[in-house]
DNA sequence: GATGAATGAGCCTTCATTCAT
DNA sequence: GATGAATGAAGGCTCATTCAT
């Protein structure tokens, strides 16, 4: 048994030793930049050493992927635990993601690749992480409508799908940044995010 | 008179030419795996003249991006042209939408493509086009939620801001589909979109 | 004959024309990224019209090497032409020809690449332009040392055989110059230039 | 250990392989012409292997022009040792750098490349060996001189300037041979190599 | 477990030149 | 005379992946 633990150690030691190069890359030259040669060189191991711990590139990209979606975690986890009404914390974690998108800029983008690629290139495997992680986001701002549904502050039928929405609509618009010139005619996109919560928030208030 | 016409008639033929093969092949494998020398072998056309007619990838990808866009643009406009209340025609706008990724997967894709890509990617010129076309759409949503305000339907204080929050959420939840094992939790895709532009609705008319 | 050099003297314009393009790209991006098509560009001219004036890109430059041996032989014409020894008139037919290569580096470089690069290269028309002007400037040197044999000063007894071994001396030695660090140890480029060329007078009075 | 130093002759062997090709094609083709496409071709390599050995192709060149630079310095070595006056030896070193300029034609042409290009094309790394040989050349000639002044046949005041102003003289009158017809007006090339030797010597005696 | 040499298809791009109009 | 569209071979180079040691 100890045996096998320390093995399991030591495996999870070279694939941090990895993800630490693989990381410092991808921050420094972007995804597309990044080569696993490149990658070997700097964790100063051999290529084949890499495959023997990675069975391909998309796969370290979702092991550094799983890490944003930690750090985002960790941030909503945080704002959802405050002592705050619903609406409140809704409003907050819209910042949160904005801020996110912003401060941990690589982490953001490597998310929103493997989001908004097309389907064909999810290996099955990959996607369950990812899945596991946003379903924990998920759950978190579920457990917050839920909780603005039982003080009477909100009339959600069906609070995952309106976390669902939330999250989607946050998703969406900010990838909308760069249209800011144009489509959003100069407003602040910020202004924009914030509108848009107000605009969820009163939808479950309404009904 | 008449050469300089013909000149310029048989210049966009070539370009049509071009963007045919490009289609067909990004169509049939995808953004990234397809590459100037296969549109080129495609188009039967030496890879120079691709080159003559286009100083690049990117550019033969965002006149085809146009070409999406125009489709797109058309679908709505033709919904928003009905004769419907206002709630009925952003019901429809979203199912066209999601009818359209599904349809038209492949112009999707390159829009998505160009949308979702980290900003640096995008040429000045290139951003102009894609900006138009969006501005349009947002365009005809903005009058749509106008034209419910004034019959009292809704009560949208920035109708702008709604529209393009409107098509945010679409655009992000869309991004989901790739979810629905998990975070979506086997829970209908397009249930799931129902749903928001239910609630977006819902918050447009509830103050 | 009117309509003949007129005809003449237009050919010899658009020539020009095309030389003016050459040369500006030239200055501006080197030898080897010149290529005709930006040249065509840059005059304002079609590609198949340069053709027509040039056989091919060599010819350009063999023309544009020309205005620079023309360069280089007004500024040695003068000197020779000063009220000076004949020593002296060496001394700063030396010095011309380093200034040369500093301030028209550009001619200096597209004449030293034709006289560098391996034989294979010249056209025999190409080369009889070179050589003429070659011989112009070794005639004004051989006229310089026949007339220091004259009064006394030169003992040369083949003063055509010394003056090229002037010219070759001072031409191997600034193609010296990008040794500076190492072989020159240091020392001054200029400095080894004007010993070369008192070594090479005090071998004219020697004997 | 000795798998280390396996490793390292294998590595060297390779490096050797592709050597080989290099030279073989360089010497047929010439400079230009030689492409790294070409050269994997010859040496039955993947290309991509040629990239693991060199990082570009001017790295490879520069391994060929040292082959050619110890070709040569062990030519002068030898002419420099040999039981001889210094006077003769000069001549004898002239001579022998013209029959390498002929009978290892196209080494010469790759050191002749890399001497007369102009100055932006090397790198720091690539210079430092070339440097290096020509270092060791111009030091015989020094030490002949030298000689030469201690037993009163000489009367340098700088032997190393000196030194260096044979080279250059030598290096510069081999260019000029493609003029033979024209500037050397059907002198031979090599009495005014000879002369050109004789002069310099003449120079050194004078004082 | 770890290595790293080897691959080779494929990428994007350039360019001198031709030729029908 | 002038044009400029068309060519396509060729260039340098990258990179994920494999496999014998």
């Amino acid at each position: 048994m100890g045996l096998k633990e320390r093995r399991q150690r030591e495996k999870q030691a070279r694939r941090n030793q990895i993800l630490d190069a693989a990381r410092a890359l991808l921050f420094d030259k972007g995804l597309q930049a990044t080569s696993i040669n490149q990658i070997a060189k700097q964790a100063e191991l051999g290529v084949g050493t890499i495959y023997f711990y990675y069975k391909n590139k998309e796969e370290i990209f979702a092991d550094l992927q799983e890490e944003g979606l930690e750090i985002l975690f960790a941030r909503i986890l945080k704002t959802a635990n405050l002592d705050l009404p619903p609406d409140e914390k809704l409003r907050r974690i819209g910042r949160q993601y904005v801020r996110f998108s912003k401060e941990n800029r690589n982490y953001y983008d490597i998310i929103n690749y493997f989001l908004a690629a097309p389907e064909i290139f999810f290996a099955p495997s990959l996607k369950s992480k990812v899945d596991r992680h946003g379903s924990q986001i998920i759950g978190l701002i579920v457990e917050i409508i839920s909780a603005g549904n039982r003080t009477g502050l909100f009339h959600s039928r069906n609070s995952r799908r309106d976390a669902i929405t939330f999250w989607g609509t946050l998703h969406g618009l900010i990838q909308f940044k760069k249209l800011k010139d144009t489509v959003l005619a100069g407003d602040s996109h910020q202004s924009l995010l914030d509108h848009a919560v107000e605009h969820f928030i009163g939808g479950l208030q309404g009904n």
